[in-house]
DNA sequence: TGAAGGAACCGCCATT
DNA sequence: GCAATGGCGGTTCCTT
């Protein structure tokens, strides 16, 4: 029996210290005997927490040092994930040092990196915590965008039902698709989900970012479902076509093309979301003209077809048309 | 899915 | 001398 220590650090998510218990729990043989030995180990006594509220005390059954007599570590989520005693952070290098596999939920992955086992690897953590990841760690390659990243001895998840995805990854890993199939349907999940974690990502900094573009940026915005060429934008913005296509990069990111094209697929994600309007209908009232050209650069930026995309996030009373 | 045409992008250099 | 801007032409990317 392979066995995981479910790492019951201070400020621990309770959800997401219990999803190896139960995840991992509920892979078995045919014959239906166990394949993991899941322990919680820890401080004699840890606060648990959920949504950042204080809700219970843990008591660990198992100590904090029993973690390196297992073969798999997994750090939870926790309120305190940057502020980590040096006990734990040692425990997990001492942990790597000696070959044991690693993984994180959420904001464990700032665990990992507060130990350095995250630099110059690629990780990723949830959504709302990539950019602080990024900022507060610059040699950690974050990945904002997937579900979950395998470096081999090390694994990072993204939030919450991330962490569901990462350890049905563990059980595929470990014990082949037969057996992470079974064990998903037992948790009633899909054995590997569509897209990334992208697709969870509501945006609102839009008009929020651009400097002295944000004139521009909100009429484009408006103008969507409308041809919008370079000329255009650099006559809006009062600049030469060549000055435009310089300076919207460095206040946006991106280039003017790629923005409006990203653009365009949020907000026929939106549509999706609170409308029965068709694919087509779509396409056209988000300026990409038709649905094959929606398709080809929505799959890119959400990690889903639209119509994938639609059965995931479908507001169920939305069937007649525009609720917005 | 692949090809052709056009738009967008970018490096370089001149001008202000 | 430096920074910002704009024109030109080659390359890349997108659309049809």
């Amino acid at each position: 029996m392979h066995s995981v220590a479910a790492l019951a650090i201070d400020g621990a998510v309770g959800f997401e210290l219990a999803t190896p218990a139960q995840v991992l729990g509920a892979a078995r043989t045919q014959a239906g005997d166990r394949l993991y030995d899941v322990r919680v180990c820890g401080a004699a006594s840890v606060g648990a927490t959920a949504n950042g509220q204080h809700l219970f005390a843990l008591r660990p059954p198992y100590r904090l040092r029993d973690a390196l007599d297992c073969e798999t570590i997994v750090v939870p989520a926790s309120t305190m994930a940057d502020r980590q005693p040096e006990s734990v952070l040692r425990l997990l290098r001492t942990a790597h040092d000696r070959g044991i596999r690693i993984a994180s939920i959420c904001t464990g992955a700032f665990v990992l990196a507060s130990a350095g086992l995250l630099d110059g690897r690629r990780a990723t953590t949830h959504w709302a915590h990539t950019a602080h990841l990024a900022g507060a760690f610059p040699t950690v390659e974050v990945d904002p965008s997937v579900l979950f990243v395998d470096e081999g001895d090390i694994l990072t998840s993204a939030g919450v039902a991330g962490g569901i995805d990462l350890c049905i990854h563990l059980i595929r890993r470990d014990h082949g698709f037969e057996v992470a199939s079974r064990a998903a349907r037992r948790v009633v999940m899909p054995p590997q989900r569509e897209g990334g974690q992208a697709q969870f990502v509501r945006h609102h900094e839009v008009a929020e970012t651009g400097g002295g573009f944000a004139e521009v940026l909100h009429w484009m915005q408006e103008n969507l479902h409308t041809p919008i060429g370079l000329d255009q934008i650099a006559a809006r913005a009062n600049v030469s076509t060549r000055t435009l296509v310089r300076r919207f990069p460095e206040e946006t990111g991106l280039t003017a093309l790629q923005w409006l094209i990203r653009e365009r697929v949020r907000r026929a994600q939106l549509l999706l979301e609170s409308t029965a309007f068709s694919i087509e209908e779509i396409a056209v009232q988000t300026g990409f003209r038709d649905a094959a050209r929606l398709r080809q650069h929505f799959k890119p930026q959400v990690g889903t077809t639209p119509q994938a995309y639609r059965r995931s996030f479908r507001v169920p009373d939305s069937s007649t048309g525009p609720t917005a």
